[in-house]
DNA sequence: AAAAAAGTTGCACGATAATACAACTTTTTC
DNA sequence: GAAAAAGTTGTATTATCGTGCAACTTTTTT
């Protein structure tokens, strides 16, 4: 067992733009598409990292498997709202939060 | 087609205070598992309601038939990510907004 | 109180998430 | 650069969502 540097933590946007461009290209706004599903899983990604975790001992608090850990933060698969509190809940001892923007 | 008048719009705290009793309450207690999805539905419904929509209004614009929206409502439905985005996009021209609160 | 509108519930079917495990690839460690 | 750890991907099975329609119940309107 080991502790996993946050070297690799990065802002949100900071990795977009790196990986998508900036702004108003066209490779940026087909992105912008599937965005908050994107974001989702980015976010687990962050929370799992800071809290120093591997996707394997994620899985394991949560009751899974490390190759669904996977797919959910790559986006690969659609999440059920109870899976991603499932994950949340076990995972990080946190909550999740939804809300309308309008 | 008519307006629905917004009388039975009424803050979660009140319902739940009305539905559940006060909390420290066994029923209360017991209904606190549950509410992070119970309060989806509910959230769902108050911004529908807000709109002045049916269901089968609110179903049409989404897609969807007003069956599946009165499940969803009432919380019989788990939903995808996908899915609750679809209702808030298409339905209310809002955005759904995730967060992982610790 | 009858009619209309809104909401709930039952059932069936197709699509896909959740689960499991193994093999493979990439990254990290020593 | 070899070994170990971490992450990705393929495949199969099971569980359940999403969709559609109809019948029923409840609420609202006239």
């Amino acid at each position: 067992m080991k502790t996993i540097k946050n070297k690799n933590l990065k802002s949100l946007d900071q990795f977009v733009d790196e990986q998508y461009g900036k702004k108003g290209t066209k490779k940026r706004d087909n992105f912008e598409k599937g965005y908050e599903e994107f974001k989702l899983g980015f976010i687990l990604q962050q929370a799992r990292l800071e809290k120093g975790m591997t996707q394997e001992e994620l899985a394991e608090k949560v009751g899974t498997n490390k190759g669904y850990i996977s797919r959910v933060e790559n986006n690969i698969k659609d999440v059920r709202i109870s899976t991603l509190q499932k994950i949340i809940e076990k995972g990080f001892g946190g909550h999740l939060e939804l809300a309308i923007k309008m």
